[in-house]
DNA sequence: TCAATATATGAATAACTGTTCATATATTAA
DNA sequence: TTAATATATGAACAGTTATTCATATATTGA
């Protein structure tokens, strides 16, 4: 049970476990990530890296299916991660805000990778 | 199949063609991302923000059984959010580096949501 | 109103993933 | 070496999810 850190590491966790967001939102950010987890999600935000786009212009940029692709611009559109403007007969999708492209980058930092 | 946008749309969506990362890398990218997606493991690393912690004590932070969180570390660890020593009979976890927590940060001033 | 175009969506299926349970490995103390 | 403690892991099951297919909705122009 005891570890032979107690001092530094029992402390530790009693931070730890006092400062534990609550359950909501822990579930809340879990999402976000969750939504940019996904291949053809990502590939998603690269494309709308380059601005505003709609289905058909993002469907040429990242392949796939339509209907795939609208089936996952909901899921970024309902954890915030894109928005949506209708534009007459079109719908016009783009990043919600600079911390979309931040996050990004940061990963991408994080992987020694430039993208 | 044209949008009305043609001229600025359409060039969007050639430079995002153009840009966009290599399969391989979008699926590291992924892995990242998808690592801390899990409500699970972000409690994890939430505690580890506190210290470094061995499992026990990470187990007693964040709840959950021994197994399921010894799963998750290894997740972790796979994708590079944390890191591994061992200590004597321990082993000792805490945060890879100063990004993963700048990537939480990030997500929770997206959200506005201080945690 | 009708036809055409753009996008969304429900259902079904296949693949993936988190947890549990039982057990294995590794370290330390005796 | 043996017992005890700490951590890891394989298998199985349940729940989740991405894609496809077919179809629905919405907008525009005739």
């Amino acid at each position: 049970m005891a570890c032979g850190h107690e001092e530094e590491h029992a402390l530790a966790a009693q931070r730890a476990a006092r400062n534990m967001p609550a359950e909501e939102d822990v579930a809340r950010v879990a999402e976000i990530f969750k939504s940019i987890s996904e291949p053809s999600r990502l590939k998603i935000l690269f494309a709308l890296r380059h601005g505003e786009m709609c289905v058909y212009h993002i469907v040429e940029a990242v392949g796939g299916t339509q209907s795939a692709v609208s089936h996952q611009l909901r899921i970024l559109k309902a954890a915030g991660i894109v928005k949506a403007r209708r534009d007459g007969q079109t719908i016009a999708y783009s990043l919600a805000d600079e911390h979309v492209v931040a996050v990004l980058e940061l990963a991408c930092t994080h992987l020694h990778c430039k993208i």
